[in-house]
RNA sequence: GGGUCGCUAGCUCAGCUGGUAGAGCAGUUCGCUUUUAACGAAUUGGUCACAGGUUCGAAUCCUGUGCGACCCA
C-alpha cells in the first residue's frame, strides 16, 4: 500500500498514524468515556473452574473489559484477541455475525498494542478456555508504536529500565515484582502502626547533611541563595521529635548518596528508619525480625526462601557479637589480639588490608569483619556489639564504653538493616561531631559535619531510644530473588 | 579505573577459514468462522555502531572511538 520508500521504523509508524487519521475523521480518536464492567482476573476467578455447559445455564451476558491487545489471530470472518488489563489476560471471540462487517472489517487493522473495549458474554472454547464472545468492539486507544517482541518479550536490558512501561506490558514477572514491593511496604506499615509507631514526614532537604557516613549531592536554594544537600538519612530530624515527645516514630522514605552506580546501589534508594523510646535494645532486635517475616509472609513466602542461589530460614534469626564472629572466621587470631592495635594492623595487612595511619583497633576490626566474615552470614544474623569508634551516633554500652550497643543484621552475606541505642548525651555527641569535622578537614568527604541544632536538641534532653534503619530495596531483592536494585526499583538511575 | 563479551531489518537473532545480506516476529496484500507463539501464500524493510587501516574485494581481519552488559577494584 504505502508508495513511499521510507525505512522500517518510519513506515511502521507511517502505517499506524494512517489509521489514527482514519479514527480521527470519524472523531472516534482517543475517547474517553469507556468504562469497563469487569476485570480479566475477576472472570477467570469466578469461572474458569465451572464447566462449559454450566457457564452456558448461567448466562454471563453484557459485560465489558478494557486493555491492550498483546495476541491477535485472525481467521477470516473471526477471530480471537488476548487482552491485557490491569489484572492480567483475557481472551475474546469476535465474529462477523455479531459485529457490524465494516466494522469488523477495520477491527482486522487493528494492532498489537491498541487499547480494545471488548463488552458480550462469557463462554468457553472447545478447548475449555475462558473467553468473552464479543457483542460490541471499541478501539479506545490507537498505539502508534509496536509493542515488544511478542515471543521472547522484552529483552534488552537498557530499554528495559529507560522504558520501564515497555517492560510492565510485557513482562507479567516483572509486575508482579512491582506489585510484591507494594504489598511488601503496606505490611512494613501496618507492622509499624500495629506497634504504635506514628508515621512521619521529615526534610528531604537538609543544610548539614548527617545520620549517615556518606557522600551527599548539592542542591541550591535561589531565594536563600544558599547550598542545600540531599538527605543522606533522615535520623536527626527523627531523633528532633524524639525530644518533642513522640516516644515512637516512623519514617519510609527515600534518602540519596552521592554514590557509583551498580546492580547493588541506586543513587536515591527507600529506608525504613523508625525510633523507640525507652525500648530496649533485645526487643528491638525482635521487633525487626517480625517486620521482615511479616513482610515476607504478606507477599505468600515460605518460611524459607531463595536468595541469589542461597536457601535461607527466615523462622531463625540468631544473635553472635562481632568479635566472636571475627575470631571465629579467623583462627590465627586470639582474643588479647583484638585488643592490641600492632598484633591487629599486623594481622589484617597479611590479609592485604591497606591499613590507614589513623586507624585504631576499633576500625581495623570492623575492616577485617567486612572483608572476612560478611559474606558467609548467610542464615539471618545480628552482629552485635560494634566498635564505638565506627558509630559516631550511637550510645556507649554501660559496662565496656569502647563497643556501642548496635547491630547490623545480615542475611545472604548482605547488610540488611543497622540499628543502636541512640546517644542522647549531648556532650558526648559533641564530641562525637567535631571528631566528624577533623576527618572531613582531614580529606574524608564522606565525614559529617558539625550539626549545631541538633545538639541544642539534645541539650533539651532525649529520652533513651533505640533506632534502626532498614533498606527497603535490598529487602525486596531479598524476599523476590532479584539479584540486580534495578529489578525492584521503578526507575533506577542509570548512565546518561 | 582494569578485564571479558556484545553492537547486523522496527524487535529477537543467524551469517564458518574474507567473495558483496538472511530467518522468525512486527508491517503490507490475499485466503481462512473455536484459534491460542493460529496457520498458508506473496511482499516491504539494511550506511552490518562510528572512523581509519590491510586487501582485487571487509559484516567478517587489524587499530581507535562511542554505547551497553557482566566481572574485578
Amino acid at each position: 500500500m504505502s508508495d513511499s520508500n521510507l525505512g522500517g521504523e518510519a513506515s511502521i509508524l507511517e502505517e499506524r498514524r494512517k489509521k489514527l487519521e482514519e479514527l480521527r475523521e470519524q472523531n472516534i480518536a482517543y475517547i474517553n468515556d469507556y468504562v469497563p464492567t469487569h476485570h480479566s482476573k475477576d472472570l477467570h476467578d469466578s469461572y474458569d473452574h465451572i464447566s462449559k455447559e454450566e457457564l452456558e445455564t448461567k448466562k454471563i451476558n453484557n459485560l465489558s473489559l478494557a486493555g491492550r491487545i498483546v495476541l491477535k489471530r485472525v481467521m477470516g470472518n473471526a477471530s480471537f484477541v488476548t487482552i491485557r488489563d490491569g489484572s492480567g489476560d483475557i481472551q475474546a471471540y469476535i465474529t462477523k455475525n455479531n459485529i457490524d462487517p465494516d466494522l469488523y472489517k477495520n477491527f482486522k487493522t487493528w494492532d498489537l498494542g491498541d487499547i480494545i473495549g471488548i463488552g458480550g458474554n462469557l463462554f468457553k472454547t472447545k478447548t475449555d478456555e475462558l473467553t468473552v464472545e464479543a457483542q460490541s468492539i471499541t478501539l479506545i486507544t490507537k498505539s502508534l508504536r509496536p509493542m515488544p517482541e511478542k515471543h521472547k518479550g522484552l529483552v534488552d536490558i537498557e530499554i528495559k529500565y529507560r522504558q520501564r512501561y515497555l517492560d510492565l506490558m510485557s513482562s507479567p514477572e516483572s509486575k508482579l515484582i512491582f506489585e510484591k514491593r507494594s504489598q511488601i511496604i503496606s505490611s512494613i506499615r501496618a507492622t509499624m502502626l500495629d506497634d504504635g509507631f506514628l508515621e512521619v514526614e521529615t526534610p528531604m532537604m537538609h543544610s548539614i547533611p548527617g545520620g549517615a557516613v556518606a557522600r551527599p549531592f548539592v542542591t541550591q536554594h535561589n531565594a536563600l541563595d544558599r547550598e542545600l544537600f540531599l538527605r543522606i538519612a533522615p535520623e536527626l530530624h527523627l531523633k528532633r521529635l524524639l525530644v518533642g515527645g513522640f516516644e515512637k516514630v516512623f519514617e519510609i522514605n527515600r534518602s540519596f548518596r552521592n554514590e557509583g552506580l551498580s546492580t547493588k546501589h541506586n543513587p536515591e534508594f527507600t529506608m525504613l528508619e523508625f525510633y523507640a523510646a525507652f525500648a530496649t535494645f533485645n526487643e528491638t532486635l525482635a521487633f525487626t525480625q517480625n517486620i521482615i517475616q511479616s513482610a515476607s509472609e504478606a507477599i505468600g513466602n515460605k518460611k524459607e526462601i531463595e536468595w541469589d542461589g542461597e536457601k535461607i530460614d527466615l523462622s531463625n534469626f540468631s544473635t553472635k557479637s562481632l568479635s566472636d564472629l571475627v575470631l571465629e572466621h579467623n583462627p590465627k587470631l586470639t582474643k588479647v589480639d583484638l585488643t592490641n592495635l600492632d598484633n591487629l594492623r599486623a594481622f589484617a595487612e597479611s590479609i592485604k588490608i591497606s591499613v590507614k595511619e589513623e586507624w585504631r583497633e576499633g576500625k581495623i576490626l570492623l575492616e577485617i569483619f567486612e572483608k572476612t566474615v560478611e559474606e558467609k552470614l548467610i542464615q539471618p544474623t545480628f552482629v552485635i556489639q560494634y566498635p564505638i569508634e565506627v558509630s559516631p551516633l550511637s550510645r556507649r554500652n554501660n559496662d565496656n564504653p569502647s563497643i556501642a550497643d548496635r547491630f547490623e543484621l545480615f542475611i545472604a552475606g548482605k547488610e540488611l538493616a543497622n540499628g543502636f541505642c541512640e546517644l542522647n548525651d549531648p556532650d558526648d555527641q559533641a564530641q562525637r561531631f567535631r571528631e566528624q569535622v577533623k576527618a572531613k578537614a582531614d580529606g574524608d568527604d564522606e565525614a559529617m559535619g558539625f550539626d549545631e541544632d541538633y545538639i541544642t536538641a539534645l541539650e533539651h534532653g532525649m529520652p533513651p531510644a533505640v533506632g534502626v534503619g532498614l533498606g527497603i530495596d535490598r529487602l525486596v531483592m531479598m524476599l523476590t530473588n532479584q539479584s540486580s536494585i534495578r529489578d525492584v526499583i521503578l526507575f533506577p538511575q542509570l548512565k546518561s
